[in-house]
This record gives C-alpha cells, sequence and structure tokens, in this order.
DNA sequence: GTCTATAATTTGATAGAC
DNA sequence: GTCTATCAAATTATAGAC
C-alpha cells in the first residue's frame, strides 16, 4: 500500500523539482546513498545531519526515525567502508597466484576500486585515526592476522628457493600500499601541485597501475 | 611589570598543580603549544576549544582574548603546519645537488621530519581536502608552480643525457612522495594490522630511509 | 591579563500533527 | 512514513568583575 504513496510522492517531488530522483529505491536506501556520500567525504566530525538530509533531499527528522542517531548511522557506513576498502585487496593477497602475477593484480585492483571511491582512502585514515572504541573493535575483527603472515610467508618462501631477492616482506607489502592508495589521500595536494585536473588525475592513475607494478616488480627481481 | 605577575602566577601555579610550567613562556605561546597539538591531532572540525584550554592550562575565554575566534587560531597553526610541512622538501628538491645524492636527502629529511611531526600529515592531507576559500588561497600561494618545474627539468636533463632510465619525472616524484609519507598518514593502520608498537614503528621508519632510497635510486638506474 | 558567568549559535534528537 | 515545531546539549564567543 505505502509503497503507492511514496511512488507518488517522489513523482511529485520529481515535477515539482525538476530533478532526477530514482524513484525505486526505497527511504533507507536513498538515507544511507546520501549518508555514504557525505560521512566519506567529511568524516563523522565535520558531517552535519543537516548535509545528508539535505543530500536526501528530506528532513533530519526522518533521519532519526531510520537510525535513531547520527552515530549509529555512522556505523553503518563505516561497517560497509572498512569492508570495501580492505576486502578486494587481502582477498588477492592470499590467493595461491605466483608473486610477480599476484603483484600485478593487487596493484591493479586497487586503483580501479579507489578510482571508484576516491574519498574512502582518507576517510579510512582519519576514522582509524581518531581514538573511537567503536573503531578500534571492529580494527581488531578484521581477518589481516592470518591474511597478512600469509603473504609473509609467501614472499620469505620464494627467497629461501631464490626465485627474487631478499627483501623484507613487510616492507614490500607497505611498499605497495603506499604507492597505490597515497595519491588519493593527497589528491588535491596532486591536482594543486601539477596544476592538473580530475579527468587528467584519473588517467595519471591508470598509468601508474603499470608503473607501480614494475617498480615494485624490479625490485625483488634478481 | 606584568611579567613578574605571570612569572608569580605560573610559579604559584606549579606549586599548586606539582606540574611542569615552563616559566619563561609566554601566555601567547603556551596558548600556541596547546593550539598545535591539539588541531594537528584532531583537526579543525574535531577540535574543542575546550581541549585547548585545558593544554594549556587555562580557560576558554583567554583563548578568545588572545586570538578572538577559533577559526583565526587556527589560521596561525595552518600557517605554521604548511610551511613546516613544504619548506624543507621544496628546498632540497631545489638544490644544485646530483640526482642520486639528492633523492637519498630528500627520504631522509623528509622522514626525519615526519618522526618529529607524526600527525602532520593526515593534518594537511584533510585540511587540503577540506574546500575552505582560506586554504585553497594560501596553497596558491606556495611556491611549488616553479620548484617543481625546477626538479622536473633536472630529471629531464639526466635523461637526455643518458645518465639515467627514462622516466616519468612526474611520477618519480610522487612515488618518492608516497613512499615518505603514506606509513605517517596511516600509522594506526599500519600498528594495527603488523601488531607493532610506537617504538617499533619508529625504527621501522628509520629502516625505511635506506630501503625507500635504494628502490627509487635502482628504478632509474641504467 | 585572567577569571567566572552568561549569551548566542549550532547541532543532534524528540514530540506530535497529518 | 513524513513533516513542522521544539527541546536539549554542546560549543563558540562575549561581558564584566577582579
Amino acid at each position: 500500500m505505502y509503497i503507492f504513496a511514496q511512488l507518488f510522492n517522489n513523482i511529485v517531488k520529481l515535477m515539482d523539482k525538476k530533478q532526477v530522483i530514482i524513484p525505486d529505491k526505497t527511504t533507507e536506501e536513498r538515507i544511507l546513498d546520501a549518508a555514504r556520500t557525505v560521512f566519506t567525504r567529511n568524516g563523522f566530525a565535520a558531517a552535519r545531519m543537516e548535509d545528508i538530509a539535505k543530500e536526501a533531499d528530506m528532513n533530519r527528522a526522518l533521519l532519526h526515525y531510520y537510525f535513531r542517531s547520527k552515530q549509529k548511522m555512522f556505523e553503518v557506513i563505516f561497517e560497509e567502508n572498512l569492508k570495501h576498502f580492505f576486502e578486494n585487496f587481502l582477498n588477492i593477497l592470499t590467493t595461491e597466484e605466483e608473486l610477480e602475477i599476484k603483484i600485478r593484480k593487487l596493484v591493479t585492483a586497487e586503483i580501479d576500486m579507489l578510482l571508484k571511491n576516491q574519498y574512502l582512502p582518507l576517510f579510512m585514515l582519519n576514522e582509524m585515526n581518531r581514538n573511537s572504541e567503536m573503531i578500534k573493535e571492529r580494527l581488531f575483527q578484521i581477518p589481516q592476522k592470518q591474511l597478512i603472515p600469509e603473504f609473509i610467508v609467501q614472499v620469505e618462501k620464494e627467497i629461501r628457493k631464490g626465485t627474487i631477492k631478499k627483501v623484507a616482506p613487510m616492507h614490500l607489502l607497505i611498499n605497495i600500499i603506499s604507492l597505490c592508495i597515497f595519491p588519493f589521500a593527497g589528491k588535491p595536494m596532486m591536482m594543486t601541485i601539477s596544476g592538473i585536473n580530475q579527468k587528467q588525475f584519473e588517467l595519471m592513475m591508470e598509468d601508474r597501475k603499470k608503473i607501480i607494478a614494475d617498480l615494485i616488480i624490479s625490485s625483488i627481481k634478481k
């Protein structure tokens, strides 16, 4: 029953504001979309319920009706972002793939993901930096404890076999992560310094897929 | 005249709270020290005037007496941090030094600076990401416009001379910056993932001075 | 210059009509 | 479910005593 009321409501708004509102999204989805945008862009502290309401084209009261508090709403988005940020990377990190292939896949997948979520790095870095209990708890639940060592073991095995140079596996991993993620966290700086625009930035990151992988691989090749 | 009153005041507080307060710092300096700590750690949005007052061991009213508003106080600290973040790096970038030596100096100086200012990267990345008019204006005033091209010219010259491989100068620069700065911005993540403590993190960054420089240099050597 | 008390503003959260 | 009106709390900023 209410689905028609909502549909009608959206169509009225659509005509009224001459704006495209996807009519088949539930209110909850519209709120989450808006919350994702605002929280990911501004972080918890700088995000305003009013901003989210405006982004979702509704009023603040409705946000509280669906999610009770800013904190609870944030936790949903943080959870999403945390998973998004780590999941794919950690999955590739522990496949049975040969090391060189794996490094190329890691870099490509990571940069592709970040090109679609350009505010994610700064969001994650910030929220992990904040000393929030909730976030510390959630971080400890990540299965990194097992996944990272798996990769390290793989690198150590290659070193013993003599197929790659003797490198510190943890540094290797940090190098890969740094080279992929930093340009996104520092995008405004990059763009100002080098005077490039959004489109040029994205093209540059496409180039970096090969540049980073080559750099890393040449540093471990004998 | 008032310098004695202040000295007396500080000594009283010192005895009263059994706490070491350097008595020869002016009130303004004590406020700036506190503001630097709080703003750099938490960013503008999450920083509270109350936090700064507590850190400086005085009350909020006094902060306003000296700096009028939170915004004005922040601008002083931002200015300081901006200079601190770029100045030394850009100076080294444009010395007459030979390229390989220069890269080693850049990496060492940058990591040394960041070891002493571990919250600086995240602060700068965040504030540059915020769309503040004041910050955009200040960024444009940085002499990067001239300094970066100077370095790029140097690299291009080496390539033409045939002393180094044919690499994209801008990517080379971004690689150096990424490798040095990212671990500090992602310190909480690094520490959680690899289970290391503050002391171990700092030792790791000491190791990275050589690791990063070697990596970069080996990638340009013929 | 420094403090206490208080005003003003912003922001998160709720009540109640429809 | 959604809105308007309102409250409550947090936070910045000022007034005025000492």
